[in-house]
Parts: structure tokens; sequence; C-alpha cells
RNA sequence: CGGAGUGUAGCGCAGUCUGGUAGCGCACCUGGUUUGGGACCAGGGGGUCGAAGGUUCGAGUCCUUUCACUCCGACCA
């Protein structure tokens, strides 16, 4: 995409009322911007690219894992909610409403009941299980406090996998899968991350993890032991507890971002709410569930958090908005516009997301355009300057923002061997 | 929900104590000069000062009420 005909209000001050560094960073990069109420946020161009990378690889992976995805609606009848006793355990947070005939609704904080409800006049047999259904949709909390920008929104993307089993057995099976096929995503994202015993909180049910973005900034505090990979939320372990008790190596307590969080749930939302199956002995039986949840929207503050310089955003290889910024240094020399538009031509022919610095209004300079580039944090930038008459330009690499002089000639090549 | 703050142009702020025609920087528009690190000069547009009520000849400023937002705490897939 071009530059100039994108909507990239980057700016040099943050407003006031953002503290984290990943807020002020998206703010002032242009990734989101306020919207008038508390914990609701405007995706600008570049912030709804860059979540839709992040969603694209969330899914990718859960549907190599076998996942199907579908969609419910946002709108949920509390009906549902009565089904199983939540709509009064989940309290305020709950946003509720009512429609032209008075009946009550609900936007989904989480969809426990829609999807068991989905399931259970859908799936009759055993045969017809195992079954891993998911979304990707916006959810709403009614937070008391929401605060630090994508960290808590009241509006944000979560993917929400609930799987359907005949056995216990089998459900601990896809338990594990969703661990490994979640630490395949946050380790495609390129996180630094833990996965923590946790408590089960207003969801219910046996066994938790939770998957922790480690962060100073982090909202959750965990313990940590140096010798195995143990970890736990410091809801489940005393915080004064110094020995694993896995191994009994010591512990140390770090911060997290609680960016993903699996629990085997049993038969707890289908035995209230009678979904069952007929198995092989033609009894009746509830299904056995386990729940699988991504803050999708919280991931891209993770990431910030975690991939930042006092310059602006660095984003991971494969969350960036684009790989590579090409940037004309004078737009309107011609000689330079037109390296310029040949390498863009190129590198979206070999499939690379590439943005073109195309801006010539002449309060837009090369320093300007520097800064963006920085504020932004795309991996490379190519600097089409001066020197593009001897067939060199420059390219920069954000993470570190090295500098190397290059020929036009290998460039291509050069960049494809870097983003491999 | 408890505690502490803040609301003045898109953003950052001054002005409020001590009432007297609404200001500054950035951004935006016009023209010119610049052009490898957020340029310079000149001119210009944009405000019911969060809202309502009150005191006063006169309120951004004083009084009352209210709303919103932020931070700490409690809370929280």
């Amino acid at each position: 995409m071009r530059f100039s005909r994108l909507l990239i209000p980057t700016m040099k001050e943050a407003p006031s009322d953002a503290v984290l560094t990943s807020h002020i960073l998206l703010l002032r990069a242009g990734f989101i911007q306020t919207s008038g109420g508390s914990g609701l946020y405007n995706w600008l161009p570049l912030g709804k690219i860059t979540l839709d990378k992040v969603r694209a690889i969330v899914k990718d992976e859960l549907d190599k894992a076998g996942c199907n995805e579908v969609h419910l609606p946002m709108v949920t009848s509390l009906a549902l909610w009565e089904e199983t006793g939540r709509a009064d355990k989940f309290g305020k947070e709950l946003l509720r409403f009512k429609d032209r005939h008075e009946n009550s609704f609900t936007l989904s904080p989480t969809n426990e009941e829609a999807m068991v409800n989905l399931v259970r006049q859908t799936v009759k047999s055993y045969k017809q299980l195992p079954l891993n259904v998911y979304q990707i949709n916006w959810k709403f909390r009614d937070e008391v406090r929401p605060r630090f920008g994508l960290m808590r929104g009241r509006e944000f993307l979560m993917k929400d996998a609930y799987s359907f089993h005949a056995t216990t057995e089998d459900m601990e099976r896809e338990f594990a899968l969703m661990e490994e096929t979640y630490k395949k995503i946050f380790t495609r994202l390129g996180l630094d991350f833990k996965v923590v015993e946790a408590d089960s909180g207003a969801i219910g049910g046996a066994g938790s993890k939770e998957f922790m973005v480690l962060a100073d900034s982090g909202e959750d505090t965990i313990m940590v032991c140096d010798s195995c990979d143990f970890g736990a939320n410091v809801e489940v372990v005393a915080e004064d507890e110094s020995k694993c008790p896995k191994c009994g190596g010591n512990l140390s307590q770090t911060k997290g971002i609680e960016a993903g969080h699996i629990f085997q749930l049993g038969t707890v939302y289908s035995e209230p709410m009678k979904a069952e199956f007929l198995n092989e002995n033609q009894k009746l039986e509830p299904f056995i569930m386990g729940t699988y949840g991504i803050g999708v929207s919280r991931l891209l503050a993770g990431i910030i958090e975690q991939n930042h310089d006092e310059k602006g955003c660095v984003w991971t290889k494969e969350s960036a908005p684009f790989k590579v910024d090409i940037i004309v240094a004078k737009a309107k020399n011609s000689e330079q516009m037109e390296a310029g538009e040949k390498l863009y031509a190129q590198l979206q022919a070999k499939g690379v997301d590439v943005l073109l610095d195309d801006r010539a209004d002449k309060k837009t300079g090369f320093g300007v355009k520097m800064k963006d580039f920085e504020l932004i944090g795309m991996p490379y930038a190519v600097v089409i300057g001066n020197d593009i008459s001897e067939g060199k330009v420059e390219l920069i690499t954000r993470d570190g923002l090295e500098k190397e002089e290059m020929d036009l000639d290998s460039l291509v090549e050069t960049i494809m061997e870097k983003l491999a």
C-alpha cells in the first residue's frame, strides 16, 4: 500500500491519559484512537491490518489442529445465561439490554452457553465426537475499571474455542493439543511467554493453564521455577513459597500479561444445559468439555510491551503491518520515485507486504518519513535517496536501527533472505 | 464501589488563587523559500472554556449540583 493513501495520523505527543507504553505507542503511531468512551477504541488502518495478521496466525494454527471456525452473534439471549446461572454470577460485567419486544439480551463477554446451545442442537451421537468449534469475535465486558488501552478494554477481540468429548481422557488429549497449539501461536508471534498453572475463576471446571506474556507491566504475578518448566499464577501458589512443588528448585516472582487461558471444563455447562449425546451403549451422556481462549487484541499490546524502544514500536516479523517500508527520500525526484515504484512492484510480486512511503507534499521531508518508520516499527526500511544514481540504497533494520548500504540489484534477494 | 486527580481548538498546555473582549506550541489551510533526520518566513481558519443552575453590571475564573475521563485500590477467562 501507499503511505499517501493510508490514514496514518502519527503524533509527536501522546494524549496525557495514556500511561502504558503499548497504549502510548499504539496511539502515537496511529494504530488506534480513543472512541468517546472508556475502554473503547477505533481501529485505524494500521491497527486493523496488524490485528488481522495476528488473527490470521491464530486461525491458521487452530485450523491445522482440526478446529472448526464458526461465528456466533455478539448479542446473546439472556435466557441462555439463565440456564447455567451465570446471568447472576457475571453480575454487572454482563451488559444487558432489551429489544423492542422486551426480551432480555446481553453483549457476549464469552460464549460457553451459546456454543453449548449450538452443539446440543446439532450433535447427537458419539460418532460426531470429538469436536472443537471456535470463533474469533468481538467481546464486550462492562469492566469495573477499563485501563491501559488494549490491555483491558471493554470491547476486545477474543478467540474462544470449545471442545466436546465422549470421555475425560479424550478431553485431556485435546487440552494437551491446545496447549501445544497455543505454544506454536505465541512462538510464531515472537513472544517471550510462560505457561502457568491457574485458577479457573468464573468459568469453572477442573484444571486450567494460562499463557503469560512476560512483561513488567503485566497485571498478573506469577511464580516460575529456575530449574524446570513449572510456573504458576500466585492465585494458586502461595506468594511466599520458595520451592518448586514439581522439582524442588527455586521459585522466583515475575509479571505477566494473561493472553491465553485454557480450561478443562468437564460437564459444568453441558449438565445444566442438558447438552447430551447418545453413547455406543445407547445411553445419554453429557458432553465432556474444554474451553480455550486467546485475547487477540490484547496480544497486540503484549507484543509492543515486549518489543519497543525509545523511538517506537518494533513489531515482530509475523505481526508487523508491513514487513518493509520503502522510503523515497525525495518523492519529487523522478529517479528516486521510479526506483521506489519498481522495488515496490518487485516485492509485491514476491508476496511481501510492503509499504511505499511516496508522500510528496512539502511538509513531509526525509526526517518525517524516518520518524514515522521508527514509530510504526516495521521490521525493515529501504531508503532510496541521492545514491540511487549509483545504484545504491540503504537498508535499515528496525530492531537495533542498524543501517547498511546495499546495491539495488541484489536488494530483493537480500530482503527475501532476511524475511525467510 | 473507596481514595486521589483532570476536564479550555484534533493533540500537548497556560490562564482560574486575585472576575473585566479566549491565549501559546504542534497539527490544519494559502503563498513563498527550503529538501537525508519531525524546516523557515508571512498570512489564515478553527472554541457554547465538560454540562446545568446560581452570585454579579460582567464568570474560563467565585458558589452549588451533575457528567465524563485518568491514576491507586478492590474486582477481573
